[in-house]
DNA sequence: ATACGGTTTAACTAATTGGTTAAATATAAT
DNA sequence: ATTATATTTAACCAATTAGTTAAACCGTAT
């Protein structure tokens, strides 16, 4: 545990990260950081002066490690389509190797909202917004706005993470296997359901069977 | 203030409501709801004994006032469709009356899953899955499990109101006329979304102009 | 008038927590 | 060997908070 210096910083940030993002700013103790980094509380202020900072640093990791790409493919030069089925699998596999990512951003959201929306706004919202719609605009597709389409994608995929405690009760049984194949074929069948509704035939659209 | 007995627990009871709905059982104090209520904190102890009964009470008057309805609903003896449109339509009106809901029922999901499933289990909420599973392999209607589509449903319903603050800032521009209308709209985008993409062709489905 | 339930006041305790510090100790680089 | 850096220890303070209590006060019904 000794003079390791090279990764306490790291191995505080994920502790912190982990505490953070369960508990959310206000109900984490930095106690409880310390020990699960394995370091004393001292060693926080050392590295980090203090809880509101650590708390920020956490934050600018995540929203820049997890967040750009995804707008990324949805402003990329192909099909509608295939951008849809782009972005719900790559969002589906980033929350699914991040248990409580998706808490930790509502939770950013609705209690710090303005620092959110400050580093949200870097990744052009509002061009994002324009793209898709003239991608719209241009396709064969039935009516519905960028806005929200883009809201209905987010929900399909963020929302099923949000209540999971609830589905791995009554539907998974807390088998974390069920859990995981459901979250698996979700990248399929989320895609196909956006698809389905968009399309005024069923172009395309892989059906798969039991 | 003095002497109104009749109404100063409900009085207490919708400050709680107000300030844990908000905040969560750990962040609300018994400072604020007291103060809220207009009362001092001793009349707290003297209707609910401690912080851990009032949030109790809180959470079951929520329970039992807004949830039943909704399953209510989709076990009806109508077409899936009418089904559906109808619990889209209850959902977001229930969501949109009562601004923290959505990230109340979030938040005991998450923080206190047993309490809630107990509840929840009072729905019956296999019962719902069997009869949604029944009811699409009675109608003509593409690949889709119950789970899945109630899922879906649930997503499309509350997610936007969980990220409202996020919409309030990009699309609405904090203008609270935009945000109702969105989501008085949304009963019907969503409903169409939903149905457009169940069945094979585009039947019944309602298509709106801007 | 009195007795009772509702309400306030004011004070207190115990526990938790974030922040801070000083000193000691260990390690690696020079 | 010396120095700079990393880390621990241990103690402390100030603030917040849930919980509790005793006494007084108010209003009303009997």
């Amino acid at each position: 545990m000794i003079n390791n210096n090279i990764n306490t910083e790291q191995r505080i940030l994920e502790a912190a990260k982990q505490v953070f993002m369960q508990k959310g700013m206000k109900v984490a103790t930095t106690q409880e950081i310390a020990d699960i980094a394995g370091v004393n509380k001292a060693l926080l202020h050392y590295y980090f002066r203090n809880k509101e900072k650590l708390h920020l640093a956490v934050f600018q990791d995540i929203i820049k490690t997890y967040l750009p790409n995804l707008v990324g493919i949805m402003i990329a030069r192909q099909p509608l389509e295939q951008r849809i089925r782009a972005f719900v699998s790559a969002y589906i596999d980033v929350l699914s190797a991040n248990s409580y990512l998706a808490q930790f951003l509502v939770h950013e959201i609705q209690q710090n909202t303005e620092r959110f929306m400050q580093q949200f706004m870097h990744l052009a919202p509002e061009r994002l917004i324009r793209i898709v719609n003239h991608s719209l605009y241009k396709e064969n597709i039935r009516h519905i706005t960028a806005v929200d389409l883009m809201v209905n994608m987010l929900s399909l995929c963020v929302f099923p993470f949000i209540v999971k405690p609830m589905l791995n009760h009554i539907i998974f049984k807390d088998e974390e296997l069920m859990s995981e194949r459901f979250f698996l074929q979700r990248k399929q069948t989320v895609s196909d359901f956006i698809i389905n509704s968009l399309y005024y035939e069923n172009h395309k659209t892989i059906r798969h069977t039991c």
